[in-house]
DNA sequence: ATCATTACTAAGCAATTGCTTAGCTAAAAG
DNA sequence: CTTTTAGCTAAGCAATTGCTTAGTAATGAT
């Protein structure tokens, strides 16, 4: 019976995703999305409802686009200190170097929007409690190894490593490459 | 000759860094601003040029704003490990109970503008240039008076507690203070 | 082929944005 | 007291914001 939609969701849905990343929350109107989008106004409220929800989808999205990136290979990894020290590398080289160069987008987010949405801030927690089960995960795995002392306090340890990656979001935009592989050594030397 | 303002600049001024500080620069409009600052929008195309102006003129104001108050406790201090420690404790509760407990302005500007404005990245670079000045000034102390070893290296350190000050900003936003003490214990064993 | 259903186009809505301007008011120099 | 200078008020500017709606087009079951 009905007509079918011209446009793939997770197709435009990433599109938004690059656009909002780019210009954060506030900057991004909906003549813009309409633009990068490739769709009309109608197609995205018809979709997503409201440039809110749209954005809510968009942080799901983002969400698991670094779960199966960059936190996927640090989750496979053998928990080793060199895999950890890699991934923030990574993290990192992303933040200055990523298609837009802008950062993390749930960081700025955060910055941004941060209590003043509480859908947003949902997503946020929901982000940041993913990454530090994660890093727990991995920190298992580096005692299990050895790579790392019996006494070692595994989740005081994934909350330190939180927050140097939420430093990483913010110290890389605005330090030399050289200046941020000395955040990384001074960072990895908790670890032990 | 003429007639004489009705307002002290730099008092009004204080007033657009809390709105600034509390809205962020887009979310802060000229009629916001009208009304906090408690004066006509003219006086303020008046006295400050347009809105990126004095936003500009915001962000020194906040820089005098937190180098008179706790980086200059943290100057004069004596250079112990635990003026460190009081200062990044100090500054976590700034960011998270502060007047309008919406973290650290210059953070929150470097992710929300940053690049796209060179003159606000001027600001921005001079204030964590200006941060780093007295971190590494407080470490030479540190280690003169054998806080830390003598092979201790001041630059490194004082580049990793600015990463660490930046993670902060965004850390203390959404962890708990007893999380966020062990972010700030996990930092301090670097420092020896 | 018809018809019900959904998708798309494009125009337009009120509200808000940053900024300006015309007219009035106050103060101090002459 | 007059005049000159600058400050203030309030109305209004074009442009942009998020969102809606009326009309048209395409699809597939009947």
């Amino acid at each position: 019976m009905p007509r079918k939609k011209a446009y793939n969701i997770d197709e435009v849905l990433e599109k938004a995703m690059h656009t909002f990343w780019q210009n954060g929350y506030e900057r991004t109107s909906v003549r813009l999305l309409e633009k990068e989008m490739g769709i009309n106004q109608f197609s995205i409220y018809d979709s997503f409802g409201n440039k809110q929800e749209l954005f809510i989808e968009v942080l799901k999205k983002y969400k698991n686009h670094v779960g199966s990136t960059f936190l996927k290979e640090l989750k496979d990894s053998k928990g080793r200190l060199s895999d950890i020290r890699k991934f923030l590398s990574d993290y990192s080289r992303t933040v200055r170097e990523g298609k837009q160069a802008n950062g993390c987008l749930m960081v700025n987010t955060s910055l941004e929007v941060g209590h003043k949405d509480q859908k947003v801030l949902l997503q946020i927690e929901l982000y940041f409690e993913f990454i530090k089960r994660i890093l727990k995960h991995v920190l298992e795995k580096a005692k299990a190894i050895g790579e790392v002392s019996p006494e070692f306090d595994v989740e005081r340890n994934a909350l330190f490593l939180l927050g140097s990656l939420q430093g990483l979001s913010v110290y890389a935009k605005f330090q030399k490459p050289e200046e941020i592989d000395i955040f990384i050594d001074q960072t990895m030397t908790t670890l032990k």
